[in-house]
DNA sequence: CGGGCTTTGTGATCTTGTGCACGAGGGCGG
DNA sequence: CCGCCCTCGTGCACAAGATCACAAAGCCCG
């Protein structure tokens, strides 16, 4: 119901993130104001970039002055939800599912992990790292009743759609999926993923082509 | 010193992994030729694409037919670097570095993690699943002596620079980080990342827009 | 051996993202 | 209170990427 129509473009969205943990940083080291060019520096991006992308924020900047650090880290976080926390249900408590549960970062940003689930009864009912581990069967009441808004899929890749299925089902529009596996999620459904083979491949890649090509 | 001069698109270069995943699969399914059609749908992609991307590499299809598939999935693992392996070394034996070392994933696509290095001498002298704990010392020696091209960063973010710049000065051009930080790598070396936060918060974002805005 | 069917490979076009350059606007010193 | 200087905000041109559409090419059947 907000009149600016501004969507912010995909790009921008994912570098926000990065823009706000400079501002972060500032904040930490009591700098009250900066310029672009100071944010594009930290950020590892150009000056222009951060102006255009924080322009889909709103004004916010002041000219010859820069931005408000605070108050811009507001906006910033308005912008992305981040405002409240978004409980998170971790799919597989195996390795990673484990590690995952054990690393605080996840709390302290705004994102609890408010429960491990498996399919397995072997790793049902006992907790980990504080979060119970309850049984896949579970997941639609679980995710009703703690308000689960994210779900991590961190399960073999066979059992990777499946997983996701039931997410969706269960009333879960954002997932994040470590298995290296295409998933399809139903419209409406946001899906991000993280793949580190691939990431080692793409790095494969471009050491093969510079060994072989010179430099 | 090859002729031909097509330079590969960076998006098309991070596709290539996912359609030799999905060459794989059509192999241990005994299936022998592939469309395009197919190979996009199990990409998750469109077929346009896919013969673009696989346009790239040569021309390896065959008309009114499609790809061989064992042929396609050799020349792919030969333009990704991926018929030899790729020794790694994890820097920061903490929580993720002992879950991403105990991970039999990386050895079995090629990318033996043939250290963990860390800056506590406490961590130092051990074996994690089989897997010997250096100190940050001896890095140059062990990545001249074990071949080690990619390095792993799992350090807290405040070592990540730090750890970056010991990467480079010991001859490691690849780098995949997973602290939580922008860093920069000189110029030649590759660098990619793996940062969950990110990844949550832009998934807040469309969350958020969605509850916010309807649908 | 020729015609039809299928699927590739790629030019053309549209969309998205990047980077430059500069006018607009605001603070501040004199 | 005026003018100078600094930094934002944005129009524009360019680059990268996605998608479309279709001719070219090869297989197969009759
Ligand atoms: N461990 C790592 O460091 C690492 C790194 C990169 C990628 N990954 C990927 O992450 C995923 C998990 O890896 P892992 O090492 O934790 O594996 P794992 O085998 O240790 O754990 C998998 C867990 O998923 C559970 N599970 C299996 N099928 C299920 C289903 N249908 N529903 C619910 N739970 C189910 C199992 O019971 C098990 O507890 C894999 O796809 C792997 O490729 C892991
Ligand atoms: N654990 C997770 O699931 C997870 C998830 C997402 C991101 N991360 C990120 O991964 C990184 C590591 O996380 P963690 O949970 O393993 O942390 P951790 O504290 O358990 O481990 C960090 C390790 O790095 C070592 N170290 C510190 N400074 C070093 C230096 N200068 N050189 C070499 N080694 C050094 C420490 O001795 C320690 O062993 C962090 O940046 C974290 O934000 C972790």
């Amino acid at each position: 119901m907000t009149d600016r129509a501004r969507r912010i473009p995909e790009a921008t969205v994912a570098r926000l993130p990065v823009y706000l943990r400079s501002l972060a940083e500032l904040h930490d080291d009591k700098i009250a104001t900066v310029s672009s060019e100071r944010l594009a520096e930290m950020a590892g991006v150009n000056a222009a970039k951060v102006r255009k992308d924080l322009s889909y924020l709103g004004s916010y900047g002041t000219r010859g002055v820069g931005y408000d650090v605070e108050y811009l880290s507001f906006q910033m976080s308005r912008e992305l939800g981040l405002t409240h926390d978004w409980p998170v249900v971790i799919v597989g408590a195996g390795n990673l599912g484990q590690a995952l549960a054990n690393y605080g970062g996840f709390r302290q940003r705004g994102f609890p992990v408010a429960a491990l689930v498996d399919a397995s009864r072997e790793k049902v009912g006992g907790y980990i790292h504080g979060v119970p581990v309850h049984h896949m069967d579970d997941l639609p009441e679980l995710a009703a009743d703690l308000g689960i808004a994210i779900g991590i899929i961190a399960t073999p890749a066979s059992a990777a759609q499946e997983v996701a299925d039931a997410l969706a089902a269960a009333g879960i529009r954002s997932i994040l999926n470590f298995a290296p596996t295409v998933i399809a999620v139903p419209e409406g459904t946001s899906l991000r993923k993280v793949d580190l083979a691939l990431e080692l491949q793409v790095l494969s890649f471009y050491q093969e082509h510079r060994d072989t090509e010179g430099v």
